[in-house]
DNA sequence: ATACTTAAATGGTCATACCATTGACATTGC
DNA sequence: GCAATGTCAATGGTATGACCATTTAAGTAT
């Protein structure tokens, strides 16, 4: 290098790099599960349909066998693969469904600390919404599916295990007849996540489990009567309501184990 | 086996096993993750501290040094731990990050084809809450930031990339100052996708700024009045004239890309 | 003191071998 | 025939060892 001072010299009256930004320099591995998430993602790769076998992308990309697993790794990581052993084993592509994301909203959570009464603020704020939706947009097979649910939950009324899954499902069932795939995905995390956490105190005396099956029928009849107004605020009232029971069953700012 | 009739027999009066649910045998990597896991979220190792380097996790855990690295590349994946090259190197932790979570929530988009439609069905959902909370929470600082903000959009009135960025912010913030951490992780990252869909067909006419800018100031003005309800009355409001802009300009169901 | 060089620690990559799991296929026994 | 059984090949899972690439502390020369 010091032997070219002229070339040196150059860069005082020329700069021919006029400024860099610094570089990634990306992994192996990265690159890989880069391009074949593209290729999930946008359905190159269908859903379903079987990734080569890892010896066969080693010799296709050149990478290591080492490096062609981290990749799938991140990628089954990231809920867009799954993998099993065996003869006619391998990996097969997959759409994201609620459960991963729902996964990572509780590593969210829970990393964050986030409080049971926050969660219960994110489900008053987005669940009337989803209510209104649902009045709007459901069809019959979910009205059906709705009424079967709300049928069932009012069944369990002694069994309280199986009254708060059903809840859970009553909930999920809504976001379904919102036919907004995010929403219900949103839902089907926040609920779970609230289960668990009230799972734990179960706080669901008679008299809560009455009123709260009376607000399902009532909400129920909304849905059924298409008035998305009386839905969204119904539902509002009976998450106001549950709020404020479970506010006051739990003294301590309890976090999420 | 077949050499021990009487055992086999005894099965008919006293079967040993009542009932066996199939076994899931675990990975080795997975298991070292998980248990990294506990430890990241729980805060056993702290936001910012140091895992031990790969190769001493190799002679605590007794793995080799492919399976904790793929365990390292799943808590990567996880946004768990950021790993760097070099003396001095290895993992650190880190608590889950909006970032994280805004990319998971693009990949189910993108993965689902969620429709741009749906993704302001989704923010018209939750904004006005987000915007009644913040009326009631925000303090001194976010209201200045806020304000900043604001101001910022109408100073770029005429520069649009500058005037679409400090629009996210804006809603980002207003997400802040609600001081629920869970619903502006979800704020971020659906702003986010819903600028990265609309940079592309740049529909934010002149009318349609001016608008805007009227309308930020209203709402501004509900929060700085600690006024929930006009806060969310202006939000929604705000929230269904844009969608109503942005639908006419859409004609296809867009889907991101 | 400053600049340069060296060396050590760490993650990144590769090659190879072997183990574990699974299911198709051939074999056996009746 | 055909059902039970065994064999084996394909595939992912794990282990070892070596070497490369990157970064920075520490040493060295000027």
């Amino acid at each position: 290098m010091s032997s070219y001072p002229s070339l040196l010299d150059a860069q005082d009256h020329a700069p021919p790099v006029p400024k860099l930004s610094p570089i990634h320099v990306p992994k192996s591995s990265e690159v890989l599960a880069s391009q074949l998430r593209v290729h999930i993602l946008e359905g190159t790769i269908a859903d379903g349909a079987a990734l080569p076998a890892e010896r066969d992308l080693v010799v296709q990309t050149g990478l290591s066998r080492g490096s062609v697993r981290e990749a799938l790794r991140i990628l089954h990581t990231e809920g867009l693969i799954t993998t099993r052993s065996g003869r006619l084993g391998g990996s097969v592509a997959r759409r994201p469904g609620d459960d991963a994301l729902a996964r990572y909203i509780g590593l969210f959570v829970q990393g964050r600390g986030i409080s049971l009464m926050s969660l219960l603020q994110v489900r008053e704020a987005i669940e009337p919404s989803i209510a209104a939706l649902a009045a709007l947009n459901r069809t019959q097979e979910e009205l059906a599916e709705l009424a079967a649910i709300t049928r069932r939950i009012e069944d369990a009324y002694e069994n309280l295990p199986l009254y708060l899954t059903e809840n859970v499902n009553w909930h999920v069932a809504i976001a379904s007849a919102s036919h907004n795939a995010l929403l219900k995905a949103f839902i089907t995390a926040i609920s779970g996540l609230v289960f668990k956490a009230s799972a734990i105190d179960n706080f669901a005396s008679e008299e809560v489990r009455t009123l709260v099956i009376k607000a399902h029928r009532r909400i129920l009849q909304a849905i059924v009567d298409r008035d998305a107004d009386a839905a969204s605020r119904r539902m509002a009232r009976h998450l106001r309501a549950l709020t404020k029971q479970m506010r006051a069953f739990v003294s301590a700012p309890m976090v999420l184990r």
